[in-house]
DNA sequence: CTGCATAAA
């Protein structure tokens, strides 16, 4: 193995050898199995480029995206049509049909459609490409009485076809076809055909648990066994066998794009699973020949290699977390000017959620001629962000992924092998234009080792909110509900127990008033508990502040190694409550700061230096509106708030002081189980199990010391973490819960 | 004493 011999180079840590050696090594380290992952249908036709879920590259015309209101568009003399408007829209719609027709469902459509409304359940598979999503839909519309609900997983995807929907029927969005997602619904009272989020669904479940509105529900992308996807099709087999059970006039389509649908018919009783073909180019697979042992390592020449070797075409880049990525990003670009220019320069170009979203829009940007993208992503190019102009795909089989242990009562974030599945949709991802070619830093014989599937996120959650969910449909018998895979006794139980312990559940088990106020709550049934206390405390105002900074992921950024240590300081001199209290009252602090900018530019330039997310802090204040409004509607003004003095809840006394100790207070009595006590020793032993625990590093209190702490997350790395943490007082912990203490308190006595 | 994958209401 006179190939093999050259890759193995990690002995010499010199940089320039490895490229000098890389140029000679031809994709050596690669067993070529030139074997496709898809079939590969008429991709000598020009206009077959034109994909299904082209999520990302319809964006521009997704202006509704950043829509600020929530508004209806209800009003039909809203958008009256001038007759040229609708004669342009059925101009365009008419050229779109002929590329319509060419999409593998059209030729199935008169076989599968009438089979469709007259059964119950149909189960379609169609692989990616097919245009199931677009075209079965529009084909329905036509054919069935009331409305046709398609759910998705993600906004962008519901948004995303529901615009390139409208085009091809030839409406503008929100009249026959619209879309609902949260802060956005475009719809009004002659749309047809909707799509919606998955979670969207769920509420209008909450709200109207007939469904009356709707005579087919698509159930979109139920491969990907989201919780929400899972709750959704549970409840619709309730539907179906129950108070629907007789009304023809209502069908359940599952669709999916993997071949395991033999679990979706079975859970609906066996029904018909129709195949559609897809439309991917063929993309060959090659394996490492030994195990990968340093994963950065192996990609970084991983990279070298395709570049080196391989023709025009940019390269995508699966590694699982952050850390791994901003490694190779900064080995790339480092080594890229120093290689030989024979080959493409390589533009190294991270992806991740926290990447603050400038950054993130980069990897659509065009590179120059001569220039070679390579971008470096977790899982989130996998399904949620699609690159157009990807032909490589470079696939470490590696994936970061939570686990929560429901009887140890915290998460782990786990780096484990990826499915079999989930190793295909990646490959898929570089022939989606153009035949491409997947380099697996794994032996073929370690893909053979991988699970079908990718375990459903239900088997590895914590399932409070579902199971309040349920409770609020009146589901008596959880363990026997219509799971399409159970969570399990323990998990179920644990669940039950953490909602009957903030008083969502009564003693017989049944949703209590204060469950029912919860479960419209936007938040974890655990946020709705300290929302509802505040109000009692009559904190509301600032706690309503601070739940919505909970509710934005990477709202705090996570600085970049070198500038770690000069962004703590900077946020400990900028808060000092948060310096005192911790983390809670540092959000309160930041938010209060972000508002009082005039000038956007300088608030900018705040966030950046201190490292908080600006638009994260716009979605802050959506979601402010939305839970001040939901708390209006749900118990009517408390009777000793803050804000009595105050009749306009938009116009906030900042002059007036928080109370620290009324909001942690609130925060308690949610997160009583999340607390700890501060030993002689430095260290922390939670109050349930006595485990100890660290305060992370990312939190403000972090190396400070403290009687008692309050956080809201535990997460299990390489070792027990707080997050998110706040200080509390002994005593406050034998208010709200002297039962929890006791054998602690004698501990540290010792 | 030192660091989190993704998504949704």
């Amino acid at each position: 193995m006179r190939q093999n011999k050259k890759i193995k180079f990690d002995e010499d840590g010199e940089i320039k050898e490895i490229s000098g050696r890389i140029k000679t090594s031809r994709y050596g380290s690669f067993a070529s199995k030139s074997k496709s992952t898809r079939r590969d249908y008429n991709h000598d036709s020009k206009q077959s480029s034109r994909r299904e879920d082209k999520v990302v590259s319809h964006k521009p015309k997704t202006v509704r995206l950043d829509s600020e209101d929530d508004q209806n568009s209800d009003d039909d003399e809203n958008h009256k049509l001038s007759r040229s408007d609708y004669l342009k829209m059925q101009m365009k719609a008419r050229t779109l049909l002929v590329d319509r027709k060419k999409l593998p469902i059209y030729k199935a459509k008169n076989r599968l459609i009438p089979r469709i409304i007259s059964s119950k359940v149909s189960i379609v598979i169609g692989e990616t490409g097919s245009g199931k999503s677009t075209q079965v839909p529009q084909f329905l519309m036509k054919k069935v009485n009331g409305g046709i609900a398609v759910t998705q997983p993600r906004r962008v995807a519901a948004i995303n076809l529901a615009t390139r929907v409208a085009e091809e029927y030839g409406c503008p969005l929100g009249h026959e076809v619209g879309y609902s997602v949260r802060f956005s619904n475009v719809t009004s009272k002659k749309t047809k055909l909707r799509y919606l989020t998955d979670g969207m669904l769920l509420r209008e479940m909450m709200l109207d648990p007939m469904m009356s509105k709707y005579s087919t529900i698509i159930v979109d992308e139920a491969h990907e066994r989201t919780i929400l996807t899972d709750l959704i099709l549970g409840f619709l087999k309730g539907l179906i066998l129950g108070k629907r059970k007789d009304d023809s006039d209502f069908r359940v389509i599952v669709m999916s794009a993997t071949l395991d649908a033999e679990k979706f018919s079975q859970f609906f009783e066996n029904a018909p699973i129709y195949y559609i073909e897809g439309r991917l180019f063929p993309v060959k697979r090659l394996y490492l020949q030994r195990s990968a042992d340093d994963i950065i390592d192996d990609m970084v020449k991983a990279i070298i290699q395709v570049n080196q070797g391989e023709r025009t075409g940019d390269i995508l880049c699966f590694l699982p977390g952050q850390e791994d990525i901003d490694k190779v990003t900064s080995l790339l670009e480092k080594l890229a000017p120093e290689l030989p220019k024979d080959a493409p320069l390589m533009v190294p170009l991270p992806l991740y959620a926290a990447l603050p979203p400038h950054q993130q829009m980069k990897v659509f940007e065009k590179v120059k001629p001569r220039q070679r993208k390579v971008i470096l992503s977790t899982n989130i190019a996998e399904t949620s962000v699609t690159v157009p102009g990807i032909r490589y795909v470079i696939d470490s089989g590696l994936r970061k992924v939570k686990v929560w242990r429901h009887e140890l009562g915290l998460s782990t974030l786990l780096t484990v092998p990826i499915s079999k599945a989930s190793a295909a949709q990646r490959t898929g991802r570089a022939g989606r234009e153009a035949p491409g070619k997947c380099f697996r830093l794994y032996r073929e014989k370690d893909y053979l080792k991988l699970c079908e599937n990718t375990e459903p996120e239900i088997l590895r959650s914590e399932i409070v909110s579902p199971v309040l969910m349920l409770k609020r449909l009146n589901v008596d018998d959880i363990l026997g509900w219509y799971w399409i895979e159970s969570p399990g006794k323990e998990s179920l139980f644990s669940a039950l127990r953490q909602l009957y312990s903030l008083n969502a559940l009564s003693d017989s088990g049944s949703i209590t008033s204060l469950g029912q106020k919860m479960v419209v709550l936007p938040v974890a049934p655990h946020l709705a508990s300290v929302l509802i206390q505040a109000k009692e405390y009559g904190v509301l105002d600032p706690v309503v502040d601070i739940v919505s900074c909970l509710s934005v992921d990477n709202l705090l950024l996570t600085p970049s190694s070198e500038k770690r240590d000069e962004i703590n300081i900077k946020r400990r001199d900028t808060c000092t409550l948060g310096s005192r209290y911790g983390d809670l009252l540092m959000l309160k602090e930041l938010y209060d700061i972000y508002n009082g900018f005039s000038d956007v530019g300088e608030c900018k330039h705040w966030c950046r230096e201190i490292g908080v997310s600006y638009r994260g802090f716009r979605n802050v204040l959506r979601i402010r509106k939305q839970i001040a409004s939901y708390m209006e509607n749900i118990g009517g003004r408390s009777t000793h708030s803050q804000s009595d003095i105050n009749d306009d809840i938009d116009d906030i006394d900042y002059s007036k002081p928080v109370d620290p100790s009324l909001i942690l207070k609130s925060f308690l009595k949610g997160f009583i189980t999340n607390s700890a006590i501060g030993m002689p020793d430095r260290s922390y032993r939670t109050v349930t199990t006595g485990d100890t625990i660290s305060i992370h590093p990312s939190s403000l209190l972090f190396g400070k010391k403290v009687d008692a702490i309050l956080y809201i997350e535990h997460v299990y790395t390489m070792k027990g973490y707080a997050r998110n943490v706040s200080a509390i007082e002994l005593e406050w912990l034998q208010e709200v819960a002297p039962h929890l203490l006791g054998s602690r308190i004698s501990i540290q006595n010792d």
